[in-house]
DNA sequence: TACTTTTGCTAACACTGTTAATAATTTTAA
DNA sequence: TTAAAATTATTAACAGTGTTAGCAAAAGTA
């Protein structure tokens, strides 16, 4: 009697429903407006439904969120196996991660709580402007003696910043913080090794 | 007759109270958990007031977003004037913009966007670790012939992600798109420093 | 057919940002 | 001093949000 299978196959049909309803959403205006109501709306049934398979909200952006790190595990991955020497793959494995962002923005958003609230904002910030002039003159003097364009010191500064930027980020999101010392180091080593690629 | 004087004064009084009292609940329960009706709670005020001094509740974001951006500014100018050598500059500068992120966490999460939505998430997902094995296996295999320890794998890896993670960042950040072929460059300069700061 | 279990729905709770209409107060003018 | 005007603050509501307790309906079992 596949009357059990036929129960647990619709129990799958409704989860899954909910699921592309809510990535749906997702593409169409973005994380932020997902909700529980419209989801709901979407699949044609109550409210109470979608919280028999999923605990809450959050347990659904988990469900995307494993997903987005489970493609992207694998992008690199198989970026990593077209090339045998290291430093192939290192370039190799950068630019699949960089494409893969760019082409899954609403995956790569979420996996890093990307910006959500400050995104319509920074831009407004003049005073943004202030800090990137700081950083960008200071790029310039450094390459002072070497013959560089305008496009070079752009380009150092946006690795620059990147480098900081990156790291403070990835140590926000991870729970445990790790020892002060450790973070110093972990710092010093990404700046000697830019600035000893910026003296060529 | 300091009547009106003493009006605008007190209009500029309710205006800072509630800066005031968001601050306050920032520190206590993270932005997330900043509201209208609590700060009209807080001041004593009806909700209505608030209104009068901010247009909606992203004005008083963007407020303290704009004295996040003053503070790192005058941070990062304050430390490149402690050295005269470029490269020392950015060494200072970097180490001030590190430390500013972390002792003042709460604005650097809203000036950037960061770790709202998944913070609580990325921990729990195992599906990160399988990328960042990929990753960090790779550097290791860059750096098998010199001799290094465990821990210089792990500065490795982390410099390496972080120049990934924020550069995707930045450039989610900001709103004019650049065009492909310059973010392509970017990368590729960003990663040809890394590199070659490998090779020592 | 009667009982039990699963399944789904209604309705509510406790919040959120925002605003229209109204009352109270204060300032200005007669 | 009194009446009109302008400012200021309030109440109450709208339109949302996530979440859940209690109840009705359907389905499976005896």
């Amino acid at each position: 009697m596949g009357i059990v299978e036929r129960k647990i196959r619709h129990k799958e049909e409704v989860r899954s429903g909910i699921l592309a309803a809510a990535w749906n959403m997702v593409i169409t205006d973005g994380w932020q407006s997902l909700s529980i109501r419209k989801i709901a709306d979407a699949i044609e049934y109550s409210i109470p439904v979608i919280y028999n398979h999923f605990e809450n909200k959050e347990a659904i952006l988990l469900e995307f969120s494993i997903e987005g790190f489970q493609k992207l595990a694998c992008t690199l991955s198989r970026a990593k196996g077209l090339h045998q020497l290291p430093e192939d793959q290192l370039y190799e494995m950068a630019d699949a991660y960089w494409e893969f962002a760019f082409e899954n923005k609403e995956y790569y958003q979420l996996m890093f709580g990307l910006g959500i609230p400050a995104c319509e904002m920074v831009n407004q910030v003049s005073e943004m402007k202030e800090m990137t002039s700081i950083l960008i003159s200071t790029i310039k003097e450094a390459l002072a003696l070497a013959k560089n364009t305008e496009a070079d010191y752009f380009l150092k500064f946006h690795t620059y910043w990147s480098i900081l930027h990156g790291l403070v980020s990835i140590e926000m999101i991870e729970k445990d913080g790790k020892p002060d010392q450790l973070k110093k180091m972990i710092l010093k080593d990404a700046m000697q090794g830019f600035v000893k690629s910026l003296m060529l």
